[in-house]
DNA sequence: GTGGTCTAGACCACG
DNA sequence: GTGGTCTAGACCACG
């Protein structure tokens, strides 16, 4: 099973854009370590049963943000450099899905408690979810 | 004083749907009152400098889904809040809003606790602005 | 075999509500199954000799009100049914139907019994067909 | 009250068919006899607090359709023609008309008891209305 | 090739 | 003057 990715061929989310949280995902917590080969654009298409532009494309965003790097000839990497986003964007853009958030539960007459309880539980799938497929680290200790 | 409503055509969300969550804002916080007009489509279509059509689209959505009515030769106006959705429905939606939240937060690196945080935060400045611009009312006290 | 759809222009229905009619009717008739994929938006209009707006605008009704579903540069599709109204709002809308029927028929001096005749038998019309096209289920076993 | 014609400026059916109705169904019962005079356009605009042209156009649909008849100089009288519809034409309307209840009902998922409940309850509130307002007359024992 | 959005402009129904 | 529908055509995102 490699690397555990996932796609949802019905879901809104565009399927390069899963490709590249995944991605993040797996290096943001190390299942995905500095240096490392990602698969081949055609091996992990073939996989996933997808278009191997989007692959491509997935990857191509990730090396122009810096998060992989292209070695002609041999491959995508895992890039060395880190820090992706500053401090004030992240919460920038934490503010701006919160609010969102907040804005639709509103509409659909629900009380923050029931957001709150939700949100809880939400997390709690996604962090087992991570778990189940991660090596242990530091990042699971948490 | 006008509405205040504004777009940014550069955004990647559409002009249609800023409009749209802005007249459901405006609703939610009751800046717009039930039974009151909406701007003619062409005067908003002016005042934003976008094609009519644009502010058609949005007003005819909130139509579908019962936040306005169009009654015919006069216009739009803001119509009785009723519930259109069934709690299945309710719940789905909440339920992929919480989700993309959490994907966000945790690509950016936050702990539950900290997002939970800022959601309670935002929920609050929300709350008093609706109850800010609301005629005194049962709905307030409770 | 085509999914037989027709429009008259001149009818007094609008095209694109003509469309979501028909589509409406193939999903509960089960001669479009769940997961199905609908015509190419362009390909439909062509074959009906209609601008693809139109059909495109009766798909994103047909999508917002969660019978189908669009996967992105794949297609439109059926999606898998689901109550998306609230209890009163159903009500609502069928009692909004219904005034019109029996506005309709006394107009024409029918009776009521006359009506509910031709209401049971219209009814049952619409059962033998859907469940005509439906392979053998529970659900026709009701 | 003289005629007992009433208007809802929210519903979706449009003023003048509204009008239009109401007075073909006091002619159909008896309530407006042949040759009875309809009020002027202005006084009853004023009394419906609608605009003159709005019920010029009802009157006007109703002469052409050979209810009503105008006098030049005098008014708008009803018209001794009666019969407006052949039979087939009657019931072709009438079945269109319970087609649509139909494929409302099914798609929002009711049973047809529960229509034909409905329709019972409609009907017999459209009757007691009528009842109402009209004088005795051998319609009404019916 | 697939749908989604937007503009420009026309015509119509209703009031 | 009000919204509703439709066409024609462009450009974009996604695969």
């Amino acid at each position: 099973m490699s690397l555990g990715f996932s796609i949802s061929p019905a879901s809104d989310v565009p399927i390069f854009r899963q490709i590249t949280q995944q991605i993040q995902r797996a290096v943001a917590t190390g299942r995905l370590e500095v240096g490392e080969q990602l698969p081949p654009v055609r091996a992990l298409a073939e996989s996933l049963v997808i278009n191997p532009n989007t692959v491509a494309r997935a990857y191509q965003e990730l090396i122009r943000d810096g998060v992989l790097e292209s070695r002609s000839g041999r491959g995508v990497f895992v890039s060395k450099r880190r820090q992706v986003f500053a401090n004030s964007e992240r919460i920038r853009r934490l503010r701006l899905a919160t609010e969102q958030l907040c804005h639709e539960a509103r509409l659909l007459d629900f009380t923050v408690k029931e957001v709150q309880a939700l949100l809880a539980e939400t997390w709690q799938a996604l962090e087992s979810q991570a778990e189940g497929s991660e090596p242990p680290s530091k990042k699971t200790q948490k």
